[in-house]
DNA sequence: CTGAAAGCGCTTACAG
DNA sequence: CTGAAAGCGCTTACAG
């Protein structure tokens, strides 16, 4: 009874089934070269003394780091979370948990000389993932990094892309305001430090442009106060303003509530879209129509791109979206 | 050139220090035992080579563990992660960083014989911190885990209580209530397996009782759909209700969603408050009338009490909540 | 297929 | 105040 404070270790396991401790390591690690007879004895004794293996043990002997570091740019020191990193950073904790590894955040300030060094010399960190991505960024990723980190945003020829097709989704938007008979379109784009915001300006620019209408572009910074202020810019510059597309459904959520406030109908005068289908897009009155964006799945894949660690530059991966049409447009 | 591939260790710096191993892990651990010489040299040294310290290596050395595991009791096996635990899991996050350990999210099944038992084995897991805690699960915590488990929500004898005072804003809320002129007070409760639900809803219960007004209670699961599924039953069972008070702002979005889709008027015809204050809580309309939760101050707090692995139980720690009157009541 | 041994990078009694 | 040495719990060439 007293020897329960003690965790077990492979050591215990290994007297227990009467083995070397090499072989109850192959064993437990599924190494093929084992007999069945030990192979059993091993598994046996793990079960019986309930043993956890010691994960940064392993860690320090394979040398492979036992955390992956979410790497989030930010033009202020300390972090703001909105609901997008909300999902992010739990949904990487999940696939980073399931795979038997922990998650550290970190701050990269946006400018600051080189964020990244730090990491790539800690030996813990198996592999980063990096959000809000910018080109600057990109450029000081140390080679060190290299097969261990993927962007959630822009790439380089180091780093990998893995992303929401928020290029097609602004396609698709712009185009349907355009077919349900929307004339004046404005747009809100997301902060413009950001270069994956690039896209979705320039898709809603090209739509406009292919059916000769002009472009109103005001810029948000995804929060919903943000559209609210956006709004009433908008409205005060272009009052014919009959559609109202948000790269966000932070931002959308702001723009109904100031448009609510004035009395606005929407979709009668202004029609309103968002960008990324967050729960509380379909709570508000009006629901909001918008594009989904799978977070969760693409952190995931992240998540597991970086783990898989291969050696050389893993491959781009571009996840759809579509439209969800609901009542706001 | 070639050795920057290899991350620094502390022996190099106590080699380029012209000390041993011992003396600059000292220094690197903040001892006062060492000469002041020694300690610069041994900074300069470490500053000179970027020497990041090996965490897995200081953790199996010291045996503290070098993550803190996030334990969520949920019905399901699998978690389904709203706002609350979005924020809860990032804010756990940071202060786990900033203390230099990383942080893993755990489910434990509701019902399951000994969730806890892998954890309290686990040497690399410094503490866990509890969400959505049952009584029956807190008689299984692990006295292993004594010092280093904490509960946001209810508590035990070994572990502490970390919470925000929703009792007393259940109280605050229906006395307002009834002071600004409702009569036919409703209440949506939380899931009734949470134990953490109980004390808002007996605040509600006493408020009533103390004005002499009946009690009206339904049950739903924090979600904005079981708003919308629980205001539709209050209304078919009591038409008069003039107040519906939801125990999230979740749910009272999803109370406001069916109260607009039917035309009635919010706060003329039925006065709606929520509990959280949800950054969505103000964007949409009416604006919701709700009540604080600092979730970042509270888990920031469980993850330093934990952390601070004192000996024995710490104390409980109830966080204040105050009403944010808005439009909606 | 198996075991003895060295090593991962740190910390900490123990002597001095 | 300082260093040599043992140890944390694992993995993995290396020999057999």
């Amino acid at each position: 009874m007293r020897d329960r404070q003690r965790a077990k270790t492979i050591e215990d396991v290994a007297r227990l089934a009467g083995t070397s401790r090499a072989t109850a390591s192959r064993v437990l690690a599924g190494s093929p070269a084992v007999s069945d007879s030990a192979r059993e004895r091993v598994n046996r004794a793990a079960a019986d003394l309930g043993y956890v293996p010691n994960a940064m043990a392993r860690a320090l002997a394979t040398g492979r780091g036992d955390r992956i570091v979410l790497g989030i740019v930010s033009p202020q020191p300390v972090l703001s979370v909105d609901l997008y990193l909300g999902r992010a950073v739990t949904a990487a904790t999940q696939a980073a948990t399931a795979a038997g590894v922990g998650v550290s955040v970190h701050v990269l300030p946006l400018g600051a000389p080189n964020p990244l060094a730090d990491l790539a010399a800690d030996r813990t960190v198996c592999g980063v993932v990096l959000f809000n991505t910018t080109f600057g960024l990109l450029t000081s990723v140390p080679r060190a990094l290299a097969g261990r980190a993927v962007s959630i945003g822009v790439g380089s020829d180091l780093v990998p892309s893995i992303d929401v097709d928020n290029g097609g989704a602004a396609r698709e938007i712009a185009r349907y305001l355009y077919a349900t008979g929307r004339r004046e379109i404005a747009m809100i784009g997301g902060p413009r430090w950001m270069p994956c915001t690039l896209r979705p300006r320039q898709a809603y620019t090209e739509v406009m442009a292919s059916v000769g209408l002009p472009t109103r572009i005001v810029y948000g910074d995804f929060t919903a106060d943000s559209g609210r202020e956006s709004a009433a810019r908008l409205l005060a510059q272009w009052p014919e303003t009959d559609a109202i597309y948000a790269s966000c459904d932070a931002t959308a959520l702001g723009v109904l509530s100031l448009l609510g406030e004035r009395r606005i109908d929407v979709p009668g005068d202004v029609a309103v879209v968002g960008f990324d289908d967050i729960p509380y897009a379909q709570v508000g009155w009006p629901p909001l129509t918008t594009a989904t964006h799978p977070v969760e799945t693409i952190v995931e894949y992240a998540v597991q791109t970086v783990l898989a660690g291969r050696p050389g530059r893993a491959d781009d991966r571009i996840f759809d979206s579509h439209l969800v049409l609901r009542r706001s447009a």
